[in-house]
DNA sequence: TCTGGGGTCCTAGGACCC
DNA sequence: TCTGGGGTCCTAGGACCC
């Protein structure tokens, strides 16, 4: 019988994704090195990697150490059906489907023991049936936790799969380096090994207290809990996207307003139909800017109702870059994004009611603060507590 | 390693309200 | 009139992830 200690959670992650759906829509590219981008690598296959082509390296330092590779431009909509197939197969392993990007997810598959075997076989199936059903490789990492899970699968790459057991886990995680800890960058990272500290096993040793004092009250209390192994989130279905954005380099040249512009006319039209494809409206605009020496800022401002119109966010976006122009100055602008932000649903319904178990625990607050989240706190306006025959309606929100 | 495009979450100060 | 404690929202920046 599974019982709640299980190592029940995989964590499922393409390999090389975009470069691999190039190498099975070619053939010509298959055990070839492939780099996906041009000015900037966004995916290279095993073979580039092999010779040291990394994600987020110029095109041109790429080249240098991997002269053969073959240079494709990314076809975005492919990786996007691609993506959709693969979580299907995810889907069909079962309902508990965590997506995380575009080529991975958390699936728990706790509960399907009796019907489908041990979380192992599970694992080695559902990267059969990727394969057979998508023809793309992919790793999975099975574990207690989603923190473990998604480590193991990270040690596992590429095309491989890696059962963490719930006796081997301490073993498994301190001797890791601190770079493998979810939430460590280069910054973190960096604080830590001026402290000498650089496995997860030295993180374990010190007290939290320590641990926030180093890193901030959040960073440091995450980082005491996946050292000593306690990660009790859930997977969670149904998670929405909280902000939609589209952003353009520009290169070193200079620009004048009127481009500047015409290139936010652009984002913004872009972001605005994206949005009202979701269904949904956004409250808040944010300008993002990068400058040439990598310094960034952004200007945000939030609307009094939620909107996907582009005539307002459009307009919006254009004051924000009129009073950011000084702060541009003479700077050299090298990117400009729009970001929308406070997503909710465009679909407010004018009235609706829910099944509600009342409780003096003080759910009801819960409930609403649920509708606020749905729709957007502005659109709650009334709510009641519906009665029964012997129990009267009661007005929750007064006006 | 000189840099794409898409996201998430946390922090901190100030305004404002009770 | 001064002072206190608690809360939410807005804005800006920063770290991190794929």
């Amino acid at each position: 019988m599974p019982v709640a200690d299980d190592a029940t959670i995989l964590h499922a992650d393409l390999d090389a994704f975009y470069a691999s759906v190039e190498q099975r829509d070619d053939p010509r590219l298959r055990g070839r090195p492939v780099i996906v981008g041009g000015g900037v690598v966004l995916a290279a296959s095993y073979e580039a990697k092999a010779m040291g082509v990394r994600t987020a390296m110029s095109g041109r330092q790429a080249l240098r150490i991997c002269p053969h590779a073959a240079v494709v431009d990314p076809r975005m909509s492919a990786y996007s059906v691609a993506s959709k197939a693969v979580f299907e197969v995810f889907r069909d392993t079962t309902p508990l489907v965590e997506g995380l990007s575009i080529d991975e997810a958390f699936l728990d598959v706790g509960g399907l023991w009796r019907i489908a075997g041990t979380p192992a076989d599970i694992a080695r199936r559902l990267r059969a049936d990727v394969l057979a059903e998508v023809g793309l490789p992919i790793t999975v990492g099975v574990a207690r936790t989603k923190f473990l899970a998604k480590v193991a699968s990270a040690v596992a790459k590429p095309d491989g799969l890696l059962v963490v057991p719930p006796d081997g886990e301490l073993a498994f995680l301190h001797p890791l380096p601190v770079e493998r800890l979810w939430g460590v960058g280069p910054v973190t990272a960096g604080k830590l090994h001026r402290h000498g500290i650089r496995t997860v096993e030295q993180v374990a040793e010190l007290d939290e207290q320590g641990l926030t004092a180093m890193l901030g009250s959040a960073s440091g209390r995450h980082l005491h809990a996946l050292a000593h192994n306690r990660d009790p989130r859930p997977v969670r279905t149904g998670r929405r996207r909280r902000s939609i954005g589209a952003q353009r380099a520009l290169g070193r040249r200079s620009r004048s307003p009127g481009e500047l512009e015409a290139v936010v006319a652009a984002l913004v039209d872009r972001v605005a139909r994206r949005l009202r494809t979701a269904d949904r409206v956004c409250r808040t605009v944010v300008l993002r800017l990068r400058f040439d020496d990598y310094t960034r800022a952004t200007r945000s401002r939030s609307l009094p109702l939620a909107t996907a119109e582009t005539e307002t966010i459009l307009l919006t976006a254009r004051r924000l870059l009129g009073a950011a122009m000084p702060a541009i100055g003479l700077r050299g602008l090298t990117l400009v994004g729009v970001a929308l932000g406070n997503l909710t649903d465009a679909a407010a319904p004018a009235q609706l009611e829910l099944p509600f178990e009342a409780n003096p625990s003080g759910s009801l607050d819960a409930a609403l603060d649920d509708l606020r989240d749905r729709f957007g706190a502005s659109s709650v306006t009334r709510a009641t507590l519906l009665g029964s025959r012997d129990r009267p309606s009661v007005p929750l929100l007064p006006d």
